[in-house]
DNA sequence: ATACAGCATTCTGAATTCAGAATTCAACCG
DNA sequence: CGGTTGAATTCTGAATTCAGAATGCTGTAT
């Protein structure tokens, strides 16, 4: 009898994938440094080929950037990146608070104070790890509670960029004082069962994060380099007008030919 | 003088998946047909790795999904699914049109109109890809005018899957009617700089998208297997607490060695 | 006749190899 | 002495090859 969905052992690609987005996340491979599959290969002790798939999925999180020359790099940690974030994040996080307070206000009673309380303990043990995870977990806990899977998902990718910008920030010392305060008064919302004060709550809340931590990273990255429009043209702007939906064109026909 | 960023040849990668992408949408490849990667290599004339990492990347864009036994299958269009999707439209569009109407009222005027005229064009053309061609170009045209580029990069996914179910939906008749009237509704809201009307009106707009698609959507497809996790577990929640950040690990140790 | 064991087939993940493009560096020409 | 051209180097994208796992088929034993 086959078992089902059952994955003991992660595939190469998403070790190499983890393994190059904490090292990223921790702030390894400086500001625009250039990352050779060869070398994360041979580091990793595995071949290039799971290597570059996982810098494909990663360049297509936003994670790393197509390199001016050749290759890849570090996505630079961009301020104007990290407010686009925000306002994505403002309306998100607005919908699923909203949500939550119509669908689960049960759930979030029964099992929103211990995210609460863990996220407290977790500034008093000045923990920047553990600070980070708290909010994310507090976050992604409000996204379950919406009943939108998609909303989590969405969200993820945002998620490992800011973890960066707020590892870079928190280590500059200036820790977070009331976001907790604001988590509460989110969650005290969604018990309540009022979308719309929860909505308010949680916009007012990211618009606060957003700002306290663009004032901060602001100085430390310069990033005097204009907003490049980040690779990965988009599939429908390739062809302006109908798309010749490949009704039967093959390509690579002349491929590696000499004139 | 190296020219810089100018792809006059989209990689290999790129292609397989535009061309597998296309196919998905129009429907070849039956409701849960598997993939065999050599297959598809052959039949677009290509070796296996570019379709490894095309394939890789439909996957985690959510087009595919692991097959039970061995491969993977076309992700069957759930009408659930659909409905979370608008529901984060409605909020991401929301929040486009608003701030397309508070930045870009000008370039709306100029180049806004050439949207719509191209779209009641498509309908009276009554090609199906056309039309959701035109659709999504007035959509990433407001993305655009927004400012904020990660609107367009959040969206990108959510309309692959759309895409899809629209052509679902559009070759069993029932073309769109009132679209072009309510995309030239908020393109006038976005002309005279009124960013609430804008949001409220592609607020609405969306949510009739959605419902019509639905309604079409819902007897087609039964989809009476519970909604899966979809795949891809996240990063934050497979250490509950503090992640064990890859801080030396090294794995494949013991790869393919015989006890 | 049915159930189980073992073997052949099929397909994927990963390693290795190959070819092309970009960068760099050095020599040559102005 | 500065600029340009050409070759060497480096690195990527893609093809090919290899090994392991799952599936399914066949033969045999009960």
């Amino acid at each position: 009898m086959p078992i089902r969905s059952l994955s003991p052992q992660p595939t190469l690609v998403e070790q190499v994938y983890e393994a190059l987005l904490s090292e990223i996340t921790e702030g390894k491979f400086g500001a625009e440094q250039r990352l050779i599959q060869e070398e994360l290969a041979e580091g990793l002790g595995v071949s290039r080929q799971p290597v570059q798939q996982a810098l494909l999925l990663l360049r297509s999180h936003g994670v790393l950037r197509d390199a001016p020359g050749r290759g890849l790099m570090v996505a630079p940690l961009d301020p104007e990146h990290v407010r686009d974030l925000y306002e994505i994040r403002r309306a998100v996080d607005g919908l699923a608070s909203a949500n939550a307070a119509e669908r689960s206000p049960d759930l979030a009673r029964s099992e929103g104070p211990a995210f609460i309380a863990r996220g407290r303990a977790a500034v008093r043990s000045k923990s920047i790890a553990r600070m980070i995870a708290a909010d994310m977990d507090f976050h992604f806990f409000l996204y379950g509670l919406s009943g939108n899977p998609l909303i989590a998902e969405v969200s993820e990718p945002h998620w490992t960029y800011l973890r960066r910008a707020m590892g870079e920030v928190l280590v500059h010392g200036n820790a977070p004082s009331g976001i907790w305060d604001e988590h509460e008064a989110i969650l005290a919302a969604v018990i309540e069962g009022q979308p719309q004060a929860a909505e308010r709550l949680a916009r007012e809340h990211v618009s606060h994060a957003s700002a306290s931590l663009i004032a901060e990273m602001a100085p430390a990255e310069p990033v005097q380099r204009r907003a490049v429009s980040r690779g990965r043209r988009t599939a429908h702007s390739d062809s302006p007008g109908v798309d010749a939906t490949a009704s039967g064109r093959r390509f690579s026909q002349g491929r590696r030919t000499k004139p």
